[in-house]
RNA sequence: GCCCGGAUGGCGGAACGGUAGACGCGGCGGCCUUAAAAGCCGGUGUCCCGAAAGGGGCGUGCGGGUUCGAAUCCCGCUCCGGGCACCA
């Protein structure tokens, strides 16, 4: 006898898929472009390449793969492509230190990424590959900016912004986390340059209603983007500083507590701040505190339970509400980037304020009763901020806060003092970086006409070469002076090149659109390939991008639709968020060196069992812990497929195992029978949730089936043509995860392609049995089971039920009260008097 | 602190409110073999009664509840993982 040599079969069919072109497919206006069928965009996020890939990438491409194998056989065509987000610091990084360019060790690692893909036997239609570096790539990602500046969606702003010492460049928001580097960890630093940014906050509101349009997505994904856009209703409510002449404007959710307002806090970097105090007493200390702060690392900041500090200013606003006049401060607590920079304090409301009070012994007025006056905490339950009749507030007093809300708001609206309001915390993308290994900016800045965007014509703007790519706080690119020095496309006069690169999530925000045009020179796209492919249908990757990649892609493809180039205005209608495989019950990281390489269990037991193990492990969302055990035991299983299907081949295929034979009964039956009940499960369970785990479980329970009726079922020719097409039955489902066996046992058992067959369809007839097995509960326990026929009725049941041996044991104990019947399932005596 | 997940045998995990533990791993026993590996077959939650056949108790993190019946639904906790966190 001989064995399961995957290595082998694997090569064999990556071969014929390679010469048949067989994942190829066809947009509208291509050759061979089937409008009459079914389309779909399966599509994972695309690997940035570094190295070699790991089991996450296994584990996202083996979903992905099944998906996309799975909608074929169900009629679709699929388009189903790879590419590489080939810019990134690593490479730059590793420049730096080795002074490689990072051009080649990039080159290396997609050919490495690039093979081993095609030895996983993923059905990639290749002919559509892109990566985010070449030139022919971001020549459009240069075009999409250009389409946004002339849009006025990217613009250029000096402010604070975020600065990462060690990999010297600016970051966006979303790319701190804690106050450090989200790359490096290294703590950030606030500077203040001029940068350029998308105006992300133009579509807040519609990147929070557009949820609506989507189809699947994990509801934890949508609810960490909606705290990141961060929307609030409140009110605007102005307050003025007489002495000074200066209106401050406030953002506060809170209007109906601004009777308790006791105080004033701006921002340490209001622009206000120095013209109040300058002069005075205030001048100082105040200075003094603002350095403080701002030599703080921000991240420090944003603790929130440390003490609360500040300074007063020794000035008043006049509160709106009341004409009280209350004192103002300055603290660190409140931050410049939201609202207005400045807060009206309530402190018996308000934690923050409360804290702050507390502090600098500030007075605190309650203006809201609390539902339970004996609550716990300080000051008689205080800060409070829940709802309750309120008091200490005019002609306010006794109403409910929520109904006086609008009131209030209103009343400011008619005085011309504010009114009402929507505040984001979601800010915009600042998309320049001050590093080497990007797409350049096309934009020329010239003494004359100012920023002057790089004609469309003239795009690419080239990357140009470097002998030193090490950050020194601007771009490596200044040092290539021939392309710095241009001429101003306006007006011809000496001009430089802006010399900072794109953020790379500019790169990877817009690729899934390449992808349906890729060789296209004139544009980034064909619209009507985009409106015919787009959005995509499944979309697959790592929990990790749920804020970042996700919300930018869904920024751009809303910018690109408002511009007309795309009908879409949601790239991703499905969204599946694999878990995270983990190793010894820990991340794995090179470090720690418990890293798993994909290659190394390839090489040993062979694709078809890395992929199914990883779809075995679990449901796919969830995490796993990968173990050499659990991938042994996949490929013992795909062993046992192959060895029977190989024991049962017969000379020649014969394509009559595709289907099961007519009138079969006895063990044949139940083998039928067992590969419809595979089918039917296996059906189910794709499609609801891709419950991968389950399909693979079901497929080893018909091999098993055939494996225990085998010496039976041999010895007849009839006999042996259910094996055969349970065997098959088993390689056809089990395909979308182990291509290469299927393609290999179907070809010895039926002939043809099994990629091309479509999925199988149970045989109705056979999921039904003429007995069930009926189970006999007294008092809901279960006493007994009885065969019965299938679809026999109550009152046959329960009196079969009322005789058989245990039950009417358990019958005597008692009186018979109640008797449930579950057709086909259970009966239940429920016994009063035991 | 707030918002999500999760908790089921020795382990990974299955279970439309209706037989808890499918499938896999591990371990145990048997067959095959001179022997081993590989393979094939059979057990495997736990405790008690029984020589056996069999019967019974207890069991899905903890405490309540709804129901003829709860791993599943509701209320209140505990622990673990993830996200957010001075956003006014």
């Amino acid at each position: 006898m001989s064995r399961y040599e995957p290595r082998a079969i694997e090569e064999r069919w990556q071969e014929v898929w390679e010469r048949e072109d067989a994942w190829r497919v066809a947009g509208p206006g291509e050759d061979g472009f089937d409008p009459s069928r079914p389309s779909a965009y399966v599509l994972e996020m695309l690997p940035y390449p570094s190295g070699e890939p790991h089991v996450g990438h296994l584990k996202c491409y083996a979903v992905g793969d099944a998906i996309a194998h799975f909608r074929r056989r169900n009629g679709f065509q699929v388009i189903h492509p790879m590419g590489y987000d080939s810019f990134g610091l690593p490479a730059e990084n590793n420049a730096i230190k080795t002074g490689e360019p990072p051009l080649e060790a990039t080159t290396r690692s997609i050919e490495s990424f690039s093979r081993q893909f095609r030895e996983w036997g993923i059905s990639i239609d290749w002919s559509r590959e892109v990566a985010t570096h070449t030139p022919e790539y971001y020549r459009w990602t240069q075009w999409i900016f250009l389409q946004l500046l002339e849009a006025g969606l990217a613009y250029r702003d000096r402010a604070p912004v975020h600065w990462c010492p060690e990999d010297a460049t600016v970051l966006a928001n979303e790319q701190v986390v804690d106050g450090r580097c989200e790359r490096c960890g290294t703590e950030v630093e606030t500077r203040n340059l001029e940068q350029w940014f998308f105006r992300t906050t133009a579509f807040a509101d519609r990147l929070l209603t557009d949820f609506d349009l989507l189809e699947s997505w994990p509801e934890h994904v949508v609810t960490m983007q909606r705290n990141w856009i961060g929307r609030s209703e409140g009110a605007e409510v102005t307050f003025r500083c007489e002495e000074a002449g200066i209106e401050f404007p406030v953002f506060t959710t809170r209007p109906d507590t601004l009777f308790g307002a006791t105080f004033f806090v701006l921002a340490p970097e209001h622009p206000d701040l120095e013209r109040l105090v300058a002069g005075t007493d205030a001048e100082e200390p105040v200075r003094q505190y603002v350095n403080q702060v701002s030599r703080e690392a921000p991240g420090a900041r944003a603790e929130g339970d440390r003490p609360k500090t500040g300074v007063p200013l020794g000035k008043t606003v006049t509160n709106p509400v009341n004409g009280e006049e209350i004192p103002m401060f300055v603290a660190d607590y409140v931050l410049m980037d939201y609202g207005t920079g400045a807060v009206m304090a309530v402190p018996a409301h308000d934690e923050r304020d409360y804290g702050f009070a507390r502090e600098f012994d500030l007075p605190i007025r309650r203006v809201i009763e609390g539902e339970d006056p004996d609550a716990p905490g300080d000051d008689d339950g205080l800060p409070y901020t829940g709802d309750g009749p309120m008091v200490n507030s005019g002609r306010f007093d006794g109403e409910n806060n929520r109904e006086a809300y609008p009131e209030i708001v209103t009343w400011l609206e008619e005085e011309g003092r504010g009114g009402p309001s929507v505040n984001f915390r979601l800010r915009d993308w600042l998309v320049s970086r001050q590093r080497y290994w990007g797409a350049p900016i096309p934009v020329v800045h010239c003494p004359d006409c100012g920023i002057v965007p790089v004609p469309e014509e003239d795009l690419p703007v080239i990357l140009p070469e470097v002998d030193d790519y090490a950050p020194k706080g601007k771009s490596p690119l200044e040092a290539a002076t021939s392309w710095v020095e241009v001429a101003c496309p306006a007006c011809g006069s000496d001009a430089r090149r802006e010399t900072d690169t794109m953020d790379t999530f500019v790169d990877s925000s817009w690729y899934f659109l390449r992808y349906l045009d890729p060789d296209n020179g004139t544009a980034a796209f064909d619209r009507a390939k985009a409106d015919h492919w787009m959005p995509v249908d499944q979309y697959i990757g790592g929990v990790e991008h749920a804020i970042l990649h996700l919300l930018y892609a869904r920024f751009v493809v809303k910018a690109l639709a408002d511009l007309g180039h795309l009908e879409t205005v949601e790239p991703f209608r499905n969204l599946f968020a694999q878990g995270m495989i983990t190793r010894d019950g820990a991340k794995m990281s090179k470090s720690k060196g418990n890293t798993v390489s994909p290659a190394e269990y390839v090489e040993r037991f062979g694709a078809d069992s890395a992929r199914t193990y990883v779809c075995f492990m679990g449901p796919p969302e969830r995490g796993g812990d990968w173990t050499d055990e659990g991938v042994e035991g996949v490929n013992r299983f795909l062993a046992r497929l192959w060895r029977i299907a190989s024991d049962l081949a017969p000379d020649e295929p014969d394509p009559a195992a595709a289907r099961c034979p007519d009138g079969v009964d006895g063990p044949a039956r139940e083998l039928a029978a067992k590969a419809s009940w595979a089918i039917d499960k296996a059906t189910r369970d794709f499609s609801r949730d891709f419950q991968f785990n389950t399909v693979i479980a079901a497929v080893m329970e018909l091999v098993n089936e055939a494996y225990r009726l085998r010496d039976e079922l041999e010895g007849s020719e009839s006999g042996r043509a259910v094996l055969r097409y349970s065997v098959a039955t088993a390689a056809s489902l089990i395909q979308p995860f182990a291509p290469h066996l299927a393609a290999e046992v179907w070809a010895m058992l039926v002939g043809g392609e099994v990629w091309r067959e479509p999925w199988p369809e149970a045989d109705p007839e056979l999921l039904t049995s003429e007995t069930v097995e009926i189970v006999v509960q007294v008092n809901g326990k279960v006493r007994d089971r009885i065969e019965v026929a299938e679809g026999a009725g109550e009152e046959e049941v329960l009196a079969l039920a009322r005789s058989a041996g245990n039950a009417a044991r358990h019958l005597e104990e008692g009186e018979v009260v109640k008797e449930v019947f579950v057709p086909g399932r259970l009966v239940n005596f429920v016994v009063r008097g035991a």
